[in-house]
DNA sequence: CGAAGTCTTGAACAGAATCAACTACGGTGG
DNA sequence: CCACCGTAGTTGATTCTGTTCAAGACTTCG
C-alpha cells in the first residue's frame, strides 16, 4: 500500500549512515551531550552497520551478547517469555534507541529483542563501550539520568497495566508512540508509521488480540484514529487525550 | 494478637539506632561498600531519626522534598494516584530501603509515599546527599547498579501484571516479600510480619479487594499459607512456587 | 492467483468487578 | 468488664469486561 512511507523512513538514512556526528542517537542515553572529540571516538568504536529483516530475534534471554547496538532505522521491541509461551512486551525501540544498554552491568540478559520492521543497527563491542564508560566518570551520571527517566516511564506503565481499562491503555500507547516519534521528527503532524500488529499491542497491554481489535474498532468508528496500511493517524487528539485519562502524563 | 512479633521488630532497633556502622541499610543502594571513613561521613550527615505512625503520607507527589530517608524500622510503600482516585502501588519499602533516592535527579516526585506500619526513619538532607554523591564518582556507578537491579525487578513486575492470573500474582507477591525479608533476617523460616491489608495487595496487583479475599481464601483453605493476626506463614512452599509459575524468577 | 498471515465479527464463556450484607476483631470508652 | 464502634475481611448474587473458539474477510506477497 503506502510504500512511500516506508521509503521516507529508509531513504534519507542511507545518506546519514556515513557519520555519527549527525545521528539522532547522539541526543539519547549514553551518547547525549558528547563533546566533538568523544563523538569521533564513538565513531571509531563503531564496528559498522548491520541490516536485519523484520521479525528476527536479534538477542535472546539468558545470553551474554558481545555486541551492543544503536537502532538507526526501523522498530524493534524487548520482551519476556513465560515458560508456557505467554509473552510480555516491555519496551519498543525506535530509531536512536540503544539496545540493550543493560548489558553494561548484568551478566546475562533477562529478556529477548526482536525486530518489528527491517532494521539498521550500528554495531559496537560491549567491551569497547564498557571501557568508554569506565574511562569517563561523567558517563555514569548520564547513565543514571537515563535509568531515572526509564524508571519514571515504567512507573506509569505499571499504573497503566494495573489500573486502566482497555480503551485507556490503547489510547495511551498510541499517544505515547506518537510523542516519541514526533520527538524524533518521525511523525507528520498526527500521522506516523505504525508497524505493530494487534498481537503486539495485546502483549504489551495485557489484553487479547481479539479484544484489541474490538477496542481499536471503536476508536476508529468514532473517528479518533484512522489506519491506512502501515500509517496511523490520530484524527481527534483532544478526544484521544480524554480517553487516555489525559490529566496524568502518558507513560514515556 | 501476636504483639510479640511487632516487638521483635522494634525492640532490637532502639539499640542499633546509635550508629550507622551496623545498620542494615549499609549493604544497600547508595551506601553499599562504603569505606569506614565514608560511613563516618554518612553518620555525620544524618540529621537524626524520626518516628512516624502507621498510615501517614510522608511524601506527596509533585513536591520537591528537602529530605531523604532511610527506613530503619517498619514498612512503607510508594504509589501513584490517578485523578479519579485509582491507586497503583509501585514498591514496598522494607527496613534498609532508601526513600526516595529518585529525588537526586528529578525535580519533583511523580509518586507519593505512605507508611504502612509505625516507622523509624533516618533523616538526611537531599542537598547533603547530593553533594556526597557528586564528590564521589564511584557513587554514580553504585547508583547505576542499583537502578539496574530495580529495572529488572520492574520488568518482572510488568510481566506479572500483564500476563499472570490473580492466583499467580498473589503467590508471587507473597514469595517475593518473603524473600526480601529473609534476606534482611526478618523472617523466621517461613513466617514473617505481614502488615498489608488486602486493599494494598489489590492496588499492587491490579485486582479488587474482594477478589484478593477470594483468591487468598483458596490459598489458605488449600493449606499453602496461614495467617494469624499480622503473621503470615508459607506452609507449603513447593506448591506456592508451583502456583507462582516458579520457572521464571519472582520479581524481586 | 493462491497461500499465509492478519483482522474482524459473532456467540458462548470465564475471570474478575461490583454491590451489598454480614461477620470477626481490636480498640475505646462507659 | 462489657458494650459499642470502626475497620477489615468474608461471602453471595449479579454484572461486566475481556477471553475463547471459530468462521469468514481482507491483505500482502510470492
Amino acid at each position: 500500500m503506502s510504500d512511500c512511507i516506508d521509503d521516507s523512513e529508509t531513504q534519507p538514512t542511507v545518506r546519514r549512515l556515513l557519520s555519527c556526528s549527525d545521528c539522532d542517537a547522539r541526543k539519547l542515553a549514553l551518547y547525549q551531550d558528547l563533546k566533538d572529540g568523544e563523538v569521533k571516538e564513538i565513531e571509531r568504536l563503531r564496528r559498522g552497520t548491520r541490516h536485519v529483516p523484520a521479525r528476527r530475534i536479534i538477542l535472546r534471554a539468558n545470553e551474554t551478547p558481545a555486541e551492543i547496538y544503536t537502532l538507526r532505522e526501523g522498530w524493534a521491541f524487548r520482551f519476556m517469555l513465560l515458560p508456557d509461551g505467554r509473552r510480555q512486551i516491555l519496551t519498543y525501540y525506535l530509531p536512536g534507541s540503544s539496545i540493550p544498554y543493560e548489558v553494561l552491568r548484568a551478566p546475562r540478559l533477562h529478556f529477548s529483542v526482536q525486530t518489528l520492521t527491517d532494521v539498521t543497527l550500528c554495531v559496537f563491542r560491549v567491551e569497547d563501550i564498557k571501557r568508554f564508560v569506565e574511562d569517563r566518570p561523567e558517563a555514569y551520571r548520564r547513565l543514571c539520568f537515563f535509568y531515572e527517566r526509564r524508571a519514571i516511564m515504567f512507573d506509569h506503565f505499571v499504573t497503566d497495566l494495573g489500573k486502566r481499562t482497555a480503551q485507556e491503555k490503547i489510547a495511551r500507547l498510541i499517544l505515547n508512540l506518537h510523542e516519541r516519534l514526533a520527538r524524533r521528527g518521525l511523525a507528520r503532524d498526527f500521522s506516523f508509521t505504525f508497524p505493530l500488529r494487534q498481537e503486539h499491542i495485546a502483549d504489551t497491554l495485557g489484553l487479547t488480540p481479539v479484544h484489541v481489535s474490538r477496542t481499536m474498532g471503536v476508536l476508529r468508528h468514532e473517528g479518533l484514529i484512522d489506519i491506512q496500511g502501515q500509517t496511523l493517524t490520530i484524527t481527534n487528539e483532544l478526544e484521544m487525550l480524554r480517553r487516555a485519562g489525559m490529566r496524568s502524563p502518558v507513560h514515556g
